[in-house]
DNA sequence: TCCTTCTGCTTACC
DNA sequence: ACTGGTAAGCAGAAGAC
């Protein structure tokens, strides 16, 4: 007797039982069942794109003699598609391993007459996915036969016996709302520099849940073969749905895994008996059943948190105060854990991290959640995506629609590397300026793509011809307007889609769930949206089109060119600009004409932004700070905002950027820099604002300059560290002799007594304080002469009294 | 050996 | 491994004399 059933699609797999592939959807229902659906009606198949003018019936034949008994090919059928927007004719080649697909690709690019294979690198059960065009986290309805099956550790598992239908009535529902969450995070015995999972074991394993349980497990000594199982055990019973952590698919998982294999136990955690974790897409580590979420991977993308460590990224969002946690140094850990008086502290420690990682998750999950509905990636790969990848498998699912063939991820290095020409940035006026209005495009480039028609399929080859055509200025590319680009369409679509949801928006009070939830859908798509133009000039993408990309730029560069030239025919002072913004005195009624001249004239929408009664520029470009109307401050470009300078100069800078700002008085912000260096040559700073951090953007024997955060990654590796591409280097700069790199150390292993306070105050403090005060022809030597016996602490006192 | 210029490297802005 | 180009600025390397 087939059931009805209503569910939320979480996360879908497939697994080949008795020669064929089964989807198996991972799903929960509306009486808060986890359940499976199975699919054993769909097979595997790409397509051969035919050359122009040849016979079908040959080149299928020729196909059909390539079959295999292990995956027979079960169809070769003639499809009229389109790809790029003009007509062809393809085979649609059928098989039944997914598996296979791969071979056959190969041999069947080879026919005479087949002149590309098409959609052979889709994954099975994405393809699944998009040929059903279902969403993972939006609701369903289907019917299903019961079966019984002890393989799966779900409540019920089902046949499917109908197509899966939307459930509109569920569209706006929280899609996290009874979804049971597990935030996870492990301590490791590290008794030299970094652990290793062959060695040493696992100490301590924290797991917080949303239900408000917290479970925290300890190794007996140095045995972890009773954590691992209880772990296994507590995952199981549990049961959660998502599953959190913070950089889990690069440390936790893989260390626990082959601690599990060292103990000889399996890491049974998933829904599916026997199953363990295994790596997957994009680096992400897969569990059955489950959405493994690392939050890393949405820390990574705020730009503010400079060192994007569990601690910093909890600090910054709310989630967790740093001052108000404990803080131990990781690398200490196992000092921490043999000692008795100090192991309170790393269990202390290990719940504040899986604390903050679960809040972090409440942080996170609902964006991810939206992007999931709407790229139609599952949670955990849509988190460990690029933002390109998240584009592309919509492109994928609205080419689909259209009848249009996708075209192939290519090799990047199979592509010459090719740049083109992109923005503008106008030459700033250096200086402070009182009352200047921000002006910013709207979505300029997306805007530029749907008004011009660009894309791939438009991109008029040499001598092709259109009815109406565009023509980008200067790079001389045309796009057929004939016909709508296949980017338009879905940029229309996304344009009225994320209009929609911010009308539905203004029905809830700011604040209340349904508005969050709306408000993060509206953002997902505005991210997706914006992604649009870098990803046609991605080389590896599949719609890559240089041309495109090189013309968006230039429509980009004669549109603020002729902003400027009709804000200077309404005799407003132009400031400064950068590739979409335009900072103008703020006289608000030449402001509105020239909003006025923009939208009507240029026909592009153009909004003030923000207004700063004070704001100055030097002549760089890239760099000014600002007082908004609302008493904000803004640095924008100087070292204050770069992750790669010590806090002491960054602080340093940015107050004296703040004095001048809010007081004009130059001389105060002297007295005031004077205090700090006079601090530092007193030895009073405080070690951990002079570390300088900066990444190994490559592996350490593969660099040719011997750079100070080189040279101090190659001594913590010395030291038993593990460094990586990717890692961050805090360093510090000790007295002694020889260029600076060979005075770089590892901060961790510096006393205060060794730190050559010169070059902080000659290559950090000073520096960075002038950049600023030298446009008020302050003299380096100003600053550090006439060394007055001020301190931080009397300059403080004047600014109160 | 001193000084300048170039290159490598990293990270900001949009 | 996984969107683009533009730009600043440090430190080291190479070139100039």
């Amino acid at each position: 007797m087939p059931e009805d059933l209503t569910f939320q699609i979480l996360d879908v797999s497939y697994e080949v039982e008795a020669g064929r592939p089964v989807i198996e959807i991972w799903a929960r229902d509306d009486k808060g069942r986890r359940i499976v659906l199975l699919d054993d009606s769909f097979r595997p198949y790409f397509y051969a794109l035919l050359e122009e003018g040849q016979d079908p019936s040959a080149v299928s034949a020729a196909v059909r003699r390539l079959s295999k008994p292990r995956s027979p090919i079960t169809g070769v059928d003639l499809v009229e598609a389109r790809y790029f927007g003009r007509p062809v004719k393809a085979l649609r080649v059928q098989t039944v391993i997914p598996e296979t697909v791969r071979d056959y690709r190969e041999e069947v690019a080879k026919l005479p007459g087949v002149k590309e294979v098409l959609e052979a690198d889709v994954r099975f059960s994405i393809r699944y996915l998009i040929d059903k065009n279902l969403y993972p986290m939006r609701w369903y309805r289907a019917s299903g036969e019961r079966v019984q099956r002890n393989d799966f550790v779900v409540d019920a598992v089902y046949k499917l016996s109908s197509d899966l239908a939307e459930e509109p009535s569920l569209a706006d529902v929280d899609p996290l709302e009874g979804l049971r969450i597990m935030a996870f995070d492990i301590e490791a015995y590290n008794p030299q520099g970094s652990p290793n999972p062959s060695r040493d074991p696992v100490v301590v394993i924290g797991m917080a849940f949303n239900d408000g349980e917290k479970v925290q497990l300890q190794a007996k000594g140095h045995d972890d073969k009773d954590v691992l199982r209880e772990f296994v055990e507590l995952v199981r019973r549990k049961d959660p749905d998502i599953i959190v952590g913070y950089n889990q698919n690069s440390f936790d998982w893989p260390y626990l895994l082959e601690r599990a294999k060292v103990n000889g136990l399996k890491l049974e955690v998933g829904r599916k008996r026997g199953a363990e974790p295994s790596p997957s897409v994009f680096g992400h580590i897969s569990v059955q059943g489950r959405l493994n979420v690392d939050l890393y991977n949405f820390a990574e993308e705020i730009e503010e948190v400079k060192v994007k460590s569990l601690d910093e990224v909890a600090d910054y969002l709310g989630v967790m105060p740093k001052d108000k946690r404990v803080n131990i140094e990781w690398w200490k850990i196992a000092e921490y854990w043999d000692s008795p008086e100090r192991r309170g502290l790393l269990l202390a420690y290990n719940v504040d991290d899986v604390t903050s990682t679960l809040g972090l998750a409440y942080q996170f999950l609902p964006f991810g959640a939206q992007l999931s509905q709407i790229s139609g990636l599952p949670l955990d790969q849509v988190a460990a995506a690029s933002v390109a990848f998240r584009l592309e498998m919509r492109f994928m699912r609205e080419a689909r629609k259209l009848g249009e063939l996708v075209p192939n991820r290519k090799e990047e290095e199979a592509r010459a590397f090719e740049t083109y020409t992109g923005a503008i940035v106008l030459e700033p006026k250096p200086g402070v300026h009182k009352d200047v209005a921000v002006l910013d495009f709207a979505s300029m480039y997306p805007s530029i793509m749907v008004k011009y028609n660009v894309g791939p399929d438009t991109l008029l080859k040499e001598g092709e011809r259109c009815e109406r055509e565009n023509q980008a200025p200067g790079v001389g590319h045309r796009f057929c307007a004939d016909r709508p680009a296949f980017f338009r369409r879905v940029l229309e679509r996304f344009l009225k889609w994320r209009a929609e949801v911010k009308a539905a928006m203004k029905k809830y009070p700011g604040g209340s769930p349904q508005y969050r939830l709306l408000n993060e859908r509206q953002r997902a798509i505005k991210v997706l949206a914006n992604a649009s133009y870098g990803y046609m000039g991605w080389a590896a993408a599949r719609w890559y089109c240089k041309g495109c990309a090189e013309s968006v730029t230039a429509w980009g560069r004669e549109l603020i060119t002729k902003a400027v030239s009709i804000a200077r025919s309404l005799g407003l002072q132009v400031y400064y600009g950068d590739t979409d913004s335009l900072f103008v005195a703020n006289e608000p009624e030449k402001v509105s004409r020239l909003i006025e001249e923009i939208t009507k004239g240029l026909e592009f929408d153009i909004k003030v932004d923000k207004v700063y009664s004070r704001v100055f520029f030097t002549e760089a470009k890239k760099r000014y700070a600002g007082l908004t109307a609302d008493g904000k401050i803004d640095i924008v470009g100087f070292e204050a905002v770069r992750g790669d300078w010590s806090e002491l100069a960054k602080e340093t800078q940015a107050n004296v950027a703040e004095i001048v700002l809010r007081t004009g008085d130059v001389r105060k912000a002297i007295e005031y820099v004077k205090a700090v260096i006079n601090d530092l040559r007193s030895g009073k700073a405080n070690v951990e604002k002079l570390v300088i951090w900066k990444t190994l953007t490559k592996g350490l024997d593969e660099y040719e300059a011997e750079a100070p955060h080189v040279y101090a990654a190659r001594m913590m590796e010395k030291l038993g560290f593990k460094v990586d591409v990717g890692s961050k280097i805090g360093y510090v700069i000790v007295k002694g002799e020889g260029p600076v790199s060979r005075r770089a150390r590892p901060y961790f292993i510096v006393k205060p007594t060794e730190i050559d306070y010169n070059y902080y105050i000659d290559k950090q403090v000073v520096p960075a304080a002038l950049r600023i005060l030298e446009l008020f022809g302050v003299s380096e030597r100003e600053l550090k002469s006439g060394a007055r016996q001020a301190s931080l602490f009397d300059y403080l006192g004047k600014k109160g009294g």
